[in-house]
Order: structure tokens, then sequence, then C-alpha cells
DNA sequence: CAGTGGTCTAGACCACTCT
DNA sequence: GAGTGGTCTAGACCACTGA
């Protein structure tokens, strides 16, 4: 082979902000990951070693070997004891990550809207409650939301929030996406649990996603946790299958 | 409070293996993601800080460090700045792994069986020969199967495997998961890119999975790549909803 | 203020792969 | 045997939290 030899453009990291409060690890794996995706890094491409890329950077090798790490959880690059780190072949896919519906279609320069169809706080029942870890009957917000790109209906979804976030206003929900509402009222989910599944439509739902009786539809649960485990929201979501569909990328420890 | 106190289980870490091929971090973070889940260390609970863990058991904080991560990728710790590391409330899911589903329903104390609907050798259609990075017309193994557990159907899954694996046979699948049969053959597989969506039953699925007519359906697509980076697998997978659906624990980064 | 996790360093030895 | 990533150590300083 003439062409087996490691890959590292030095140029992409000559400018490293040591004072400030961005972790080396990550401006390098940032950077690193970029280099991938635009293709400055081909596919199949391999890396020169850990040691070297730290003597270059003037970086320990535990960060140069984090910061690599955080490429590899991304699925971006593989390594091999013995042998030495590659970038993936095959196209790359986007990574499902712990955020709202709303900031999924944002960040794809969709145009998202929202519809609050109701929004009234009631006493929690048993499911509810036993999913955000409250009493039976304390007071939640519930809220009924249709959610549309570019004009077409994609999602119906039905969330409940327990006692001190039920003063979130309507026409903020019109608004903003739930996650940067909580976020602005200095709540942070570190932890969501969440289950995919199907099931046909029922109810009104068929109208409001402009959609065939009886149709399939796309089934998302989630409940999210804080930074303390305590449980900030529980939803139910449902979307029109042929509008949205949830990507993994799953990589062998 | 009184009951504040931090909790360590010093008992369960006292026969580490130093010697073994099995790193010590991952000891640990074994026993200690146990003792969550089996409750003896409780909801909410606080754990003692990582120096005097390390002390404890004669590691250093790196590995201890190391260790916790790994259970708090798992959603079942949560970390903060200058408070500590705390279980986390609410009960606890089972993680989407890189597994197949043969080995996801076996884990889980059912007892899966598999008919082969159809195996042949045929040449790689347009949108096989792209998911796989081979060129259209290649030979692919085909394969088309019923995966039932406890009697009752639960996903019909299509399948194509590249040229060096195409002599698989359908003996060997009656017995053994796909990915089971990869690994006996040396074949690793190290990321996987999956979509979930959901569509309805068409063709023959209705009468496979013992469903009604246009019922919904849970839809997955993957493809798997080995160490090289090259693609070993490609399937869709479609799975009665009320026989199986996916959950996944997100960790904000 | 003391205590916590977050980051980083400069080494060391090992297991594995290829030649 | 040479080169690679995998693991581990023993420190250090910092940022953040709560009393």
């Amino acid at each position: 082979m003439a062409n087996d030899e490691p890959v590292w453009p030095d140029e992409l990291f000559h400018d490293l902000d040591r004072a400030g409060p961005v972790p080396l690890y990550f401006q390098v794996s940032r950077r690193l990951e970029a280099a991938i995706q635009s293709g400055q890094i081909p596919s199949g491409a391999r890396l020169e070693n850990e040691i070297e890329i730290g003597r270059r950077l003037g970086l320990s090798r535990p960060t140069i070997r984090r910061a690599i790490q955080e490429v590899v959880d991304k699925g971006l690059l593989v390594r091999r004891r013995g042998i030495g780190t590659q970038v993936v072949q095959g196209q790359v896919t986007r990574q499902v990550e712990l955020t709202s519906l709303y900031e999924d279609l944002r960040s794809t320069q969709h145009d998202p809207a929202t519809q609050v169809l109701t929004h009234d706080v009631r006493p929690a029942t048993d499911d509810v409650a036993e999913h955000l870890g409250i009493p039976v009957g304390s007071p939640v917000l519930y809220m009924r939301r249709l959610r549309s790109t570019d004009g077409i209906p994609v999602a119906v979804m039905e969330n409940y929030l327990p006692e001190g976030l039920t003063d979130i206003s309507r026409a903020q929900l019109e608004e903003q996406g739930l996650y940067q509402i909580l976020r602005s009222r200095g709540v942070t989910i570190r932890v969501a649990k969440q289950r995919i599944g199907a099931r046909s439509e029922h109810g009104d739902e068929a109208e409001l996603l402009d959609v065939d009786r009886g149709s399939p539809l796309l089934t998302m649960q989630r409940t999210a946790y804080d930074a303390a485990g305590s449980a900030v929201e529980f939803g139910t979501h449902c979307y029109r299958p042929d509008m949205y569909s949830f990507e993994t990328t799953l990589v062998a420890k």
C-alpha cells in the first residue's frame, strides 16, 4: 500500500484557547468532528497516533484520548488496539439527542409552529402521578399541542408538568419549545427515559394531523428528570410517520 | 437534615481482581450498577466523594471517576459539581443496546423462535447497494425471517449481507440470532445506525404477524458496520407494536 | 469557607496487531 | 520487534456549591 499514511490536519488546532472556560478536549473534539463531517478528513482515513497528536498540539495524551473518545461515541471514528483510529465509512447521520421536537425541527431548517389545543391545571391521574413521582391528585399542568412544520401537521403532543411549573402560559407555549421555556426558568434536564412505539390513530387525531381514519402513528412516551433526579416532565406524543422518524447511532462498548 | 450522609457499600468491592483481564474501572462500575439496580443503594442516595472512594478501594481517582462515569452514562447516577453524586430517582428502565432482537428477547426471559421464510443470494438493488456501500448488482444474501416469542409472532425481519457472508446457512439462522452468527465468524459490530418509524401492514404481514389488515406496525431500518467501518448488515424489520417497543435513556452531555 | 466534581499533566506498563 | 490503543497512577489546579 502506498496510501496508508496517517492523517492529521495540524492547522485546525493552532489557536486553542487555554485560558477560556471551554475545555481543551472539547475544543479538539469539536474541530475534529467538523473536519470529518465536512470531508476534510476523508472516510476511511487513518488518524495520527495519540502520542504524536499530543506532542504536536502540546497536550497530554489523556486529553487527546478524551477528545477522540467523544468523536468515537458519536460514531464518526473507530478505534482498534494495535491498529489505530479510523474514520468510519459510510454516510453520516444525525444523532438522537436530548432535545425537544421543536429544536429537532428548527435545527433542520424548517419552520415549526405550535398551536396550543388545551392548557389547564388538573389533578394527576394514577398514570401521570406514577410517571412524575408525585401523589395522585396533585395539581399538574396539562397541555395538548399541535406541532406543524411548513404548514403541515407533524405531531400531537400531550404533556404534564408537576407543581412549581404549572404557571407556564399559553402564549409562551405558542412561541417557544417546552424545553426552551424550562431552561429559561433554570430547569436543566439531565436524564430522559423514552419509549417509542406505534398505534392506530384515534379520537380527533386524524383530523388534527390530516391523515385517514385508522392511520398508523408513531408514538413516543417520555419522562424527563432534572439534575436532582426529580421528574420535571411527562409526555405522550404521536407523530405522522411520513413526517417524522427517530434516528440513532449505536456504538458498541 | 439528619440523613444526608454519603453512602458507600465497601463490602462489595473487597475482592477486585487486579491480575485478570477485566479492567478495574469495569469491575467497580458493574458492581455499583448492580447495587443500584437491586436497591442496595437506594434511589436518591448521595455517594461518597471520589477521593474517599479511591482511598478505600486502593484505586486512583481517575479510575474511580471512569467507573462512576459508566454508570452516569447509563442514566443511573447524576453528578453535580460542588454537590456530589446521587442515585437518580424514579424507576429504572432497560437501555437500548447494540444487540439483535433475538438477544433482546432472550435476555428478558422469553423463549424466542425463528422461522426462515426466504433465504437466497441475489443481486443488490440500488437501495441495498447504497446502504451496504457496494456496487449495484453485487451478490448479497437475502433472508426474511419471522420471529416469535412464547408462540406469538413479534416481527418480520428482512436482512441483506454483503459478499463474504453469503454462505450463512438456513439451518444456522433457525437456531441462532444473526449477530451471534456474525460474532462466531469473527465479525464484530462496532457501530450501527438505525431509523425507527411506523407504517401500515402490507402484503402478507397481517397473516404472518396475526394482526388485522391495515394494522399499524413499528418499523426499524438498520445498517451495521464492523471495526474497519465496512457495512456488514442492512435490514428492515417490522414489529407488532403490542409486542415490542424501543426504550432509550438519554443523558445530557 | 470547606467540600465537591471538572480538567489536565507526565509519566508507566500492558495487550494486541502486523511485519 | 515495532507500533498502536487500553489501562492505571499520583499528583495538580480550577469552578462551583452550600453553609
